[in-house]
Parts: C-alpha cells; sequence; structure tokens
RNA sequence: GAUUCCGUAGCUCAGCUGGUAGAGCAUUACACUUUUAAUGUAAGGGCCCUGGGUUCGAAUCCCAGCGGGAUCACCA
C-alpha cells in the first residue's frame, strides 16, 4: 500500500514529531476515564446542571473555530456531537502559553482523538457546551477525513458521496455521514426485535454448517471450495432449510437460525454475494399460523425501530398493521391480467406469456412460466404487506401439498413495496412425495434449469425417520432492513458489501 | 454477462468548438477572549485513472484497459 503522501499527511506526520518533541505521546496507552456522553450532557443537561459540573469526555475531535486566545472546538463521540470552549489562560494559567498556543491550535488536526475535562455550560448564542479545563491527545490521525460541513438551514456541504469511497472506506463513511451510523442502528434493533419474537415464542436459536457437501434448501448457483484433509469439494451453504428441518426431525418444536448464505450470482443494489436470512421451522404448525406469526413479527420490527406501523420507503407510506391482505396467486394473475390460469397447460401458459410479452423459454416448466407471469405482472402491484398464497407444485419442491386444492402447496410468498420479503411454507414431510419431488428436479435440470435443486439422500433419510407437520418460512434480513431504513441499495444495509479487490 | 454514463486538489465540483488547470471547503502562516458553514489577509497543494493514437499542441478528440455508478438479464 504504499503511495505518495499528499502534503497534508507529510504535515500530519511532522506534527507527529513535534508533539514527541514536546513530551506528548501521540498514541498513549493509558485508560482515559470518561464519564458521559454528548447525548447525554445534550439531554439532560438542562434539567439537572449539577451533575456536569465535573466531566470527562473523548472523542474525534471534528472541527475548529480558532478566535484568538479562545476557540470553539468539535468533539464528536459515538453518540453525537458536542461543542468545546477552550480558553487559552485557563488552559495555560502561567507563562508558558505553548499548550494552547500550539498544541491545540496548530498540533491537533481533524480526526484526531482527545480526551477533555471540564464542565459543561451553555453560551451566550445558547449552544450547551464544555467549557474545558484540560485534555489529552489520545490519538493522532495521520489521514484527513473528508470535512462535511451543514450550515444554518441543515444542508449538507461537501458531503461525501462517492459510493466507491463510502463502501471501500466504510470507516470512514461511518465517521463524516452521522445517518449511516443510524442506518446500522437501525438495522440490529431490528434483528434484536425478531429474535425476541421468536424466543418469546419460544424457539431455540440454532447454528448449522456453512461448509455442506450438497448445497440445498434453495435454487441457486453455489461457490466451491475445497477441504485439504479430505480432498473433496465443499460448497457455501445457499440456505439453511434442510439442516433446520433435521432439527425438527431431531425433536426440537422450534429451531431459528439467521443464515449467511452464499450465491456465486451477479451483483446489484438488491444482490450482494454474502446476504442474511433469517429461516425458521414450528413443528405442529402449518402456513396460516406462519401467515399470523410474521405479520405479528413485522409489525413489531416496525414499532420498535419508527414508534408506528407507518414506513416511509422512497414515495411510499407503507403499513405493517396487522393483518396483512392475503390474496391467492392464480386470484393476483387474474386481478393483473384478467388471465386465468388456474386450468391452463404448459403450452397455453406459454401462449398466454407470449401473448403479454413476458419473457419465457423453453426450458420453463408450468410452475416458473406461472412466476414469470406473477413476476413481470403481478409482483410490483403490491406496495402495501400482501400475501401471495398457494402456489404450483411445480415450483415449490419442498412444500407440502395443499389440504384441499389439487396442484397446489401450501405456501406463501410477502410482497412489500412491489418485492419479495419472505417465503414461507406447510413443510413437506412425507419423504416418498419428497423423494419424487426431487427426481422431479432432477428432469428439470437435464432439461436445461440450472437451478434445479440436487437430491440430498442424507435428508430423505431424516424424513424417513419422521418429521412432525411444521410451518417454515425464509425472510431476507437485508431486504426488510433496506425496507424498515428506506434504503434503496443492499450495499446501504451492509457494513462491507462486497467489491472487486481494490488494485495495488 | 449486455447497454449506458462517469473518473480533474484531502472532499464537492467547474473547465465551451483542442492552446499543458480553476472555485468553495480542507491545509499552512498571521490577526482576533462566547463563536458556530466564524471572519479577514496571504501562501502551498494536481502522473487531469492507466496505456496507446490523431495533432505543432490533448484534461478536452479516437482506441484499448482498469475502477465505479445506473439500467437490463439471473437471483433473494
Amino acid at each position: 500500500m504504499s503511495h505518495q503522501l499528499s502534503e497534508q499527511e507529510i504535515v500530519r506526520r511532522q506534527k507527529l514529531d513535534q508533539l514527541r518533541a514536546l513530551g506528548i505521546e501521540p498514541y498513549p496507552a493509558a485508560e482515559f476515564n470518561v464519564n458521559v456522553t454528548a447525548k447525554d450532557i445534550k439531554e439532560n443537561y438542562e434539567r439537572d446542571k449539577t451533575s456536569y459540573k465535573a466531566i470527562s469526555i473523548a472523542g474525534r475531535f471534528m472541527g475548529v473555530r480558532i478566535m484568538g486566545k479562545a476557540s470553539f472546538a468539535e468533539l464528536q463521540d459515538a453518540t453525537g456531537r458536542i461543542q468545546l470552549y477552550v480558553n487559552r489562560d485557563e488552559i495555560c494559567p502561567g507563562e508558558d502559553k505553548s499548550l494552547y498556543n500550539d498544541v491545540f491550535k496548530k498540533l491537533l488536526d481533524i480526526g484526531d482523538y482527545i480526551g477533555v475535562e471540564g464542565y459543561v455550560f451553555t453560551t451566550q448564542v445558547g449552544e450547551i457546551s464544555i467549557h474545558v479545563t484540560s485534555f489529552k491527545l489520545l490519538s493522532k490521525s495521520l489521514k484527513p477525513l473528508p470535512i462535511v460541513k451543514v450550515d444554518a438551514e441543515g444542508a449538507a456541504h461537501d458531503s461525501v458521496s462517492d459510493p466507491e469511497f463510502r463502501y471501500r472506506q466504510r470507516y470512514a463513511d461511518l465517521v463524516v455521514n452521522p445517518g449511516v451510523k443510524e442506518t446500522f442502528v437501525k438495522r440490529t434493533k431490528m434483528i434484536n426485535s425478531i429474535r425476541e419474537s421468536l424466543n418469546n415464542l419460544g424457539l431455540l436459536e440454532v447454528d448449522t454448517p456453512v461448509l455442506q457437501a450438497i448445497p440445498g434448501g434453495a435454487a441457486a448457483r453455489p461457490f466451491v471450495t475445497h477441504h485439504n484433509a479430505l480432498d473433496v469439494p465443499f460448497y457455501l451453504r445457499i440456505a439453511n432449510e434442510l439442516y433446520l428441518k433435521r432439527l425438527i426431525v431431531g425433536g426440537f418444536d422450534g429451531v431459528y437460525e439467521f443464515s449467511r448464505n452464499f450465491r456465486n450470482e451477479g451483483m446489484d443494489r438488491t444482490h450482494n454475494p454474502e446476504f442474511t436470512v433469517l429461516e425458521f421451522y414450528v413443528a405442529y404448525k402449518d402456513y396460516e399460523w406462519m401467515m399470523t406469526t410474521c405479520e405479528n413479527m413485522l409489525e413489531k420490527v416496525a414499532l420498535a425501530l419508527h414508534d408506528t406501523t407507518e414506513v416511509t420507503v422512497g414515495e411510499q407510506k407503507i403499513n405493517f398493521q396487522t393483518p396483512f391482505k392475503r390474496v391467492t396467486l392464480y386470484d393476483a394473475i387474474k386481478e393483473h391480467t384478467g388471465i386465468d390460469v388456474s386450468n391452463m397447460s404448459e403450452e397455453e401458459l406459454r401462449d398466454a406469456c407470449r401473448s403479454m410479452n413476458v419473457p419465457c423459454d423453453k426450458t420453463m416448466g408450468r410452475g416458473k412460466l406461472i412466476d414469470q407471469i406473477f413476476g413481470e405482472k403481478c409482483e410490483g402491484h403490491y406496495i402495501q404487506p400482501t400475501f401471495i398464497t398457494d402456489y404450483p407444485v411445480e415450483m415449490s419442491p419442498l412444500t407440502k401439498k395443499h389440504r384441499s386444492k389439487p396442484g397446489l402447496v401450501e405456501r406463501f410468498e410477502l410482497m412489500v413495496n412491489g418485492k419479495e420479503i419472505a417465503n414461507a411454507y406447510s413443510e413437506l414431510n412425507d419423504p416418498i412425495d419428497q423423494r419424487e419431488r426431487f427426481e422431479e428436479q432432477v428432469k428439470l435440470m437435464e432439461r436445461g434449469d440450472d437451478e434445479a435443486m440436487y437430491i440430498d439422500h442424507d435428508f430423505l433419510r431424516a424424513l424417513e425417520y419422521g418429521m412432525p407437520p411444521t410451518a417454515g418460512i425464509g425472510i431476507g434480513i437485508d431486504r426488510l432492513a433496506m425496507l424498515m431504513t428506506n434504503n434503496v441499495s443492499i450495499q446501504d444495509v451492509l457494513f462491507f458489501p462486497q467489491m472487486r479487490p481494490e488494485k495495488q
């Protein structure tokens, strides 16, 4: 990583030497005792002034306005910013004014970590500030941070907008763009809320293998790796479904896992090669129960993040208040295309696709053609949370046949803002049916469908021991985070989105 | 993978039909004891993404490459 140092970087390195010459260690080892945060001061000082007479706070030095013998500076800690007031003669009571004139005014840079002691007061302009009685350099910054300034109207100037910079140097993005941090805090709150719901249901959080000999549970191209000692290929998991169901076979009533999945496919603003899906499985339940559970959980998430069920996403206001609408897949297609696909043959479906300009090809079977029509003509209409139910059996190889509707399975997808957020079903637990479904997948694979599933014989063996009737669901956590934080790009809800390696 | 746009100072961006670079903020120096996008004065800072080509002359035009964005395809 050798490169030409910029003038500003050279200057900062020189300051390092000057500090050491003054006997100041720029990277001290000792603990700095912090007893307050910026947020705490701003929220509580007005009503409890006596508690803020001897405070100690640390953070990044993010800006300074030098006024001769007094200065104002900005300190940014993990909770926000607070203004510092520094007076020369108070910091340097004696003849030697170098601590103020040299160290504070000249050797400190934007981005440096400092620790400060003093008391809180309100300036003449009315800003709650810290009157500094002493300060200590805690860590010197050698690389200039981009300076974002916000004017009186709240408009940001020179904000760092280059996506490449923001994603590759997320650490700098986080320091400089305060909204970014907020997105990730919300993401974690969302996950905490979901975890709480699941724990309250009595489900057990589990871990299942990421390295798998047979990638299963979804239709996707996997990453391949190699185990040296065994000298066999392994696949990074594309889904954890089949492992969680093995645990249901093993006698757990309910299990869940936030599963990091890996798919060797294209990447764009809604796809990252690694992404997170929550899957959970509950014994003795069905997909009707799962719909209710799912909507309750999402309503709680919206409330946890926004204190209301209504969430703003782009131009849309999306209301997660239960109950969500429920529409069967066939009714949805009928509503938006006027076509009743329920009794159509594969050929009739292909003709229907052609007449509506829906792309299709020879490798697509009946199920996939119906899915294609829905995806092209209907999906985008479902802005408010809507369960689309009862899918054709051909496109659902792990799903139990519908209790009363022949040719269909007990499955739903949750659509929000025109996109699929969750996919769930009454799990197929008939081992003979399951084996036949896998064999159908093999036929699709031979026909050219490169997303068809492999046969997992160990999973079939597990089913043969007997799995209780079970409801299961997968929820795209990144996609949900995008909705809940009003971001249109998956890269904005992942700390470190995958990028092409930087060239040296 | 296809199409399209972009790459100029630490950051945000100008730079016309080709004449070898500009602004604001940031940096450096000086002034200023309650300011807040502080202000004033002055200074420094650029392999104009890389490599070829056209030309007397290229940041600018052409070709190729690298990196990124957007749209599409695949997928969640």
